[in-house]
DNA sequence: CTACGACCTCAAGTTAACTTGAGGTCAAGG
DNA sequence: CCTTGACCTCAAGTTAACTTGAGGTCGTAG
């Protein structure tokens, strides 16, 4: 059985350079591995190495954090991802579809709020239980 | 010199009262009015005693965490209002016209990811530096 | 008098997402 | 050999907004 892939270790990424290369702190690094949200294997000095895939999977975090996703959401939704594989094309789309989902939720939350302040500057009654702007269900009130 | 407003001691509100009304626990009343953002007096049991005007103010502060505001900033918009006056609507139109502008900075930032998200679907570059996706400034990046 | 409910303070805990600091190893270069 | 830079682990710290828990006082009702 010979492998033909590339040599892991002469394309592997040390810490550092994930840091370097992702912008984030290498702290931040130890912290996405121990939580699961990337992998790295150990050299013979315990030292971590990563495949070249983590940097896409940085990215995606990254992103999903600026969707306002926590990082357990994201760390689902990339445990699905095969590893050691750079994710794909076809995989990035079906991350944002998700991902758009809650964006448009989002914006559909602050401009209901939005609508809601706009109602409510007219009356100012805030009253719990009655305002809209106090309650944020469907209850109509300002009736 | 006579005073001719009703006796505060007699409409006063105990931490109780304003939890309940408000909605909120005992505990945070206590943070809200440790933290500055409520003012008390103490009778002379030392237990605290609010004028009625801090349920409006608690409305408030909700209404801003709705919005996503800062309890710090929250604090420092309330205290231009006058104290044990119930904030009158044009404090309120005051208030939220303020709120209001973050509202839609926030809507417009998040409208703006989405457009990302959408325009990067199709090439999934993700790169630091050149994808603004992974750049949350003005940089034209897909040329 | 006792029990109960409301109040008090002070300190520590929770949550999520990091970040810092202390104390150590290893490899390479001068 | 010493120095430097990169790595390691473990524990604690930071932030904002609460929340819980421990130990106490006071007033009222039975």
């Amino acid at each position: 059985m010979v492998d033909k892939r590339i040599d892991p270790e002469k394309t592997a990424l040390s810490v550092g350079d994930v840091a370097k290369r992702s912008g984030i702190k290498v702290s931040t690094v130890h912290y996405y591995d121990a939580e699961g949200l990337i992998t790295s294997w150990r050299n013979h000095g315990n030292q971590r190495r990563f495949s070249r895939d983590v940097l896409r999977r940085v990215a995606l975090i990254k992103i999903a954090q600026r969707v306002g996703i926590s990082l357990e959401e994201i760390r689902q939704a990339l445990s699905v991802l095969p590893h050691h594989r750079t994710p794909s094309k076809s995989d990035w789309q079906a991350l944002s579809n998700q991902w758009r989902i809650s964006l448009d939720d989002q914006i559909g939350r602050l401009m209901k709020l939005r609508n809601q302040m706009d109602e409510c500057i007219g009356c100012g009654c805030l009253s719990l239980g009655q305002c809209p702007l106090r309650n944020p269900g469907d209850i109509q009130a300002h009736d």
